[in-house]
DNA sequence: TGCCGGAATGTTAACGCTACCGCATACTCC
DNA sequence: GGAGTATGCGGTAGCGTTAACATTCCGGCA
């Protein structure tokens, strides 16, 4: 019915190819006015009456008209490609990741490849992403923290942005969050709860994120004036089954801790299995608190209460950096190496809990 | 250096807006050719000698051009817009989805949109996606097979393919696997393990996938010449929590299962952190599989035996599926309601083992 | 009255690619 | 040997949009 109705109102008469769907010109022709005042309107430019204005925004939202991106995209020379670099995240992470990146590369009338990076980012591969027509990468840790990556970069004119990277490459612009103070309020919450012995399982040691997060643990101990313990630090990877080897090794010490800080959800969630493993009840006989606040931690039992990093928006922002470095790069200015810090938040649930006397 | 050369090789000459990058007019000059045999190399059309076809793959290589999505999607009227409605499946799920719909989309020269839809998909959602310019819908589980969908859809004129719905709706295209036979291979391969009390927890009541899998289960015990015993069954939801619940019960009960079949990853995974806070080891003293081999399976401790269903790979059917439906819906024809069926996999990894005499 | 300036709108020409048609050349078949 | 018929390639005309320039309109001011 409406697509019949759509056929009619355009007039089917020319000849040539006709792909069915509704265009700017059917617009322009139901308000009475040019093309390029509609075009105007959608693009919120001025120099066009308000009368005008509202008459064509009716149309619009009458019709259903929504312009064709790919005709947007050519027309404004504005079909940037950029590519997301994976390596092997927390699943809950990546799809965080991919949601977020992707609605503002649409937002920004983008084209978005998806590359998946085991190990390190070489020539050969960066080679590759040229030939592929890439014009700027998106680069989540650990990548964007290789060693020597500035370079290999800008050797082959890749502009490119980090993405929770906590002391980013000079040069590279970058979205983070605070890792440090998030870290600091986290633990300071968990002195606040009446714990002493806290244990912390780190991150993996080749992202800076990770140094951080220990670092902002640490100062919340000093401030409160506990001494901190080795025995209440273990090295992990980010991953569930790193995490499983920390906790068990934390929790069969001799004074084992009362609170567990994981430096992510997923060794969190290990963290509670050995609790529970070892018969402590999450939170009464063991605090358990982690870090990011990726879809794992709401669905886990008990939720689990942690710092909220906020994934998705932080890579909204990496997209737009990205489309401005990439801009700069082929006018020849040098890189703008833009610095963002995003809020984190502080989201309790049930894993956490005063220190039971004893 | 290279960007100065390519503006030299194009001649800057003309006016107008000019983009800076390699077209396929810089590869046809450079080749001695028309642009349209170059179009046509690209596109792997016949017509083309084959030392032509050679000579112009070369200098795209060397070139390093790549045509432009954007100008391509335009002049072959192909960009149709399609969006992936997610309601909350487990991240991982929801990042192969993903992952699969973004890789075909790009191929195909589509769009995509992605939106999230809590509950139902109802009347004002389908306008809002058509005014939005939507052309068809990608849907996982629940969506899919939410009564009433089928006539809601085609009264809005919205082509839809359904994903992993073991049942879909009719006339709909589809995309999934043999539920019901994945589920009794399992189970048959429980059963040559030597167990013989198999316990069984279920998905949601809402997808017909939970259904055949249990289906599939019974046929199987039934096959062996094993009577199902109801307290062998719990029905829960996909989620962890509720697969927490199921698995404590079923491990609770007075004669327990020496194995559990999970309807998914994240139920068999609660399982997991069930059975060992009973003091159970997996897989000496309890096994326990899963389903749908999500990234999950592979983290877990033990690594998890599953039913792999290849998530990204339905995912690309999908879209081509929904590609097609896309132009008969446009041509006017009915739609072609394609069923596929993808081949499954027993992923063998650490969860299961033969049953201990005892 | 006539002319100027700026606001509102229109016209034209790209953007980079491919569909469609046309034109040669070579090859087959009575 | 002339009529069909493949094969290899090029020319032209769009696809739907926007940048850049052109035009109209109208109030105000000398």
């Amino acid at each position: 019915m409406r697509s019949s109705s759509r056929v009619e109102a355009r007039g089917r008469a020319r000849g040539g190819r006709q792909t069915g769907a509704l265009t700017i010109e059917d617009v322009a022709r139901v308000c009475g006015v040019s093309a390029m005042t509609v075009s105007r309107v959608l693009n919120d430019q001025p120099r066009v009456s308000t009368a005008t204005r509202e008459r064509v925004l009716a149309a619009v939202a009458k019709l259903g008209y929504s312009p064709n991106r790919a005709a947007q995209a050519l027309a404004s020379a504005g079909a940037r490609r950029l590519c997301l670099i994976y390596t092997n995240p927390s699943a809950s992470y990546l799809s965080e990741l991919l949601l977020g990146t992707l609605q503002q590369t649409h937002l920004e009338h983008a084209q978005l490849l998806v590359e998946p990076c085991e190990d390190e980012l070489d020539a050969v591969a960066v080679k590759r992403l040229v030939a592929d027509g890439v014009e700027g990468l998106l680069l989540p840790p650990p990548l964007c923290e290789q060693p020597g990556l500035t370079a290999l970069l800008s050797r082959h004119g890749m502009p490119a942005v980090a993405i929770a990277a906590s002391c980013p490459p000079k040069g590279m612009s970058s979205v983070h969050i605070d890792d440090r103070s998030a870290a600091r309020e986290m633990t300071a919450y968990l002195l606040s709860l009446g714990h002493r012995r806290i244990g912390f399982i780190t991150g993996s040691a080749d992202q800076t994120a990770s140094h951080e997060r220990l670092t902002g643990y640490r100062e919340a101990l000093a401030q409160a004036g506990v001494k901190f313990e080795r025995a209440w630090l273990r090295r992990a990877k980010f991953t569930y089954r790193s995490g499983l080897k920390a906790a068990e090794q934390l929790l069969s010490s001799l004074r084992p801790p009362t609170a567990i800080f994981a430096s992510n959800d997923d060794m969190a969630a290990a963290t509670i299995a050995v609790a529970h493993r070892h018969g402590l009840p999450v939170p009464s006989a063991l605090t358990v608190v982690g870090f990011d606040d990726t879809a794992l931690a709401s669905t886990l039992s008990p939720a689990l209460t942690t710092v909220r990093q906020p994934i998705a928006e932080m890579a909204k922002k990496a997209v737009s950096q990205l489309l401005v470095e990439i801009r700069r790069h082929q006018s020849g200015q040098p890189p703008a190496a833009l610095e963002e810090t995003v809020p984190h938040q502080l989201i309790h649930r049930d894993s956490a809990a005063a220190r039971t006397m004893k």
